[in-house]
DNA sequence: TACCCGTGGAG
DNA sequence: TCTCCAAGGGT
């Protein structure tokens, strides 16, 4: 049905010199990284979930503050959820987190904390796929394992010339048969991290430094002078745009209304102000809307502002409106009452830090 | 398979 | 401002 993974290296294609000019360079240009200072597996787990689509830069500081409240698996397993998704506040897919946690204290009770060092049992862990598990396997275990992320498809397709669209799901596979054909059996570790480092470093996505390149006379891409028209990458598509407005209520006390998120979706767990689809709702009807969803009677609303949020997949369009309040106890459902300080503890998406600010500006 | 799941930086 | 993204995984 395919072809066999031979017939895609070409004929000339020098396996031995390519890996010692690759692992050559890592050696010698490799960057100085908070998970580079040992060989933990704990920590090597950890900066990789972290990296999952994220950039080194901000990944830095996180995983800093995340190791030193977190150490050990131990740790990680006997903290509080909620501690854990405020230590991820503001990195985003939330989901890592809870399903790193997840994983570990698995670990912590299967495995006696060790991280097992064979791919069946360490792909079974929640959050660890075929790039994480391959990661993890090579840079902390030393085993020749693939692990193709984004960089080594881009890196692998334009030296061998490999013309598959990179962007669906099928082709990964594609690739992790390459990769474990020119992997170093020597050092994999080395091997692996080298192959990402030159994607993030020399064979980036755009004007890729060719002249620089210590691979480039092994470059089936760069020999044909096509290295900007690989790899191919179908688009995505668009994000849908959701209105809403965002209310920030406040009481007689300066504590302000929250409500915390479903267990599933979209900031799953999270903390937010309580937000209104805005789709074809007037005034009088936000009020009756939020009456029913929470219990509380609006008397006067006020716009403080406007504010544009992009996801991934979709952009909120969020209409920033201030409540005052009918007096006296009302039945609240839902939501709760949160003083300045509990605004601190809990873990808020960038979307809702936002708004937080203008709550903070609109109550000296 | 296609879609869901965040954020901030670069050009 | 707009587009593309950056060390993917879950469903």
């Amino acid at each position: 049905m395919n072809h066999l993974n031979s017939e895609r290296i070409p004929e000339q294609f020098n396996i031995q010199k390519f890996q010692l000019d690759l692992m050559t360079w890592f050696q010698r240009e490799k960057r100085d990284l908070p998970w580079r200072k040992d060989r933990d597996p704990y920590k090597i787990w950890v900066s990789e979930i972290m990296l999952q689509q994220t950039r080194v830069d901000t990944v830095i500081p996180y995983f800093n503050r995340f190791i030193s409240r977190f150490p050990t698996p131990e740790a990680l397993a006997g903290a509080d959820e909620q501690e854990v998704l405020k230590e991820w506040e503001g990195l985003g897919y939330y989901s890592r987190a809870r399903n790193l946690q997840s994983a570990v204290k698995e670990v912590v009770e299967k495995y006696d904390g060790n991280i097992p060092d064979n791919p069946a049992e360490l792909g079974r862990l929640k959050g660890i796929g075929p790039y994480t598990k391959g990661a993890i396997l090579s840079i902390a275990f030393n085993q020749p394992e693939p692990a193709v992320d984004g960089n080594v498809m881009r890196v692998l397709s334009r030296i061998l010339y490999v013309e598959e669209d990179i962007a669906k799901a099928s082709t990964k596979k594609l690739f992790e048969k390459l990769a474990r054909e020119v992997i170093s059996h020597d050092d994999p570790s080395s091997f692996n991290q080298g192959l990402m480092e030159l994607g993030a470093l020399i064979c980036t996505p755009k004007n890729p430094q060719c002249m620089l390149c210590p691979v480039q006379e092994h470059c089936e891409a760069f020999h044909a002078g096509l290295e900007q028209t690989l790899p191919v990458k179908s688009k995505g598509k668009k994000q849908k745009i959701q209105p809403y407005y965002v209310i920030i209520a406040v009481n007689d006390h300066q504590e302000v209304l929250i409500e915390q998120r479903p267990k599933r979706g979209l900031l799953a767990g999270l903390y937010q102000f309580p937000m209104a689809p805005a789709e074809k709702r007037d005034i009088a009807q936000l009020k009756n809307w939020f009456l029913n969803e929470y219990g509380l009677r609006i008397n006067h609303l006020e716009l403080l502002g406007h504010e544009k949020h992009v996801f991934s997949h979709l952009v909120w369009e969020m209409d920033i409106v201030k409540a005052s309040l009918e007096g006296g106890t009302l039945s609240l459902k839902r939501a709760s009452w949160a003083k300045e300080e509990e605004l601190q503890i809990l873990p808020f998406p960038v979307s809702h830090q936002k708004i937080m600010q203008y709550f903070q500006e609109s109550t000296p």
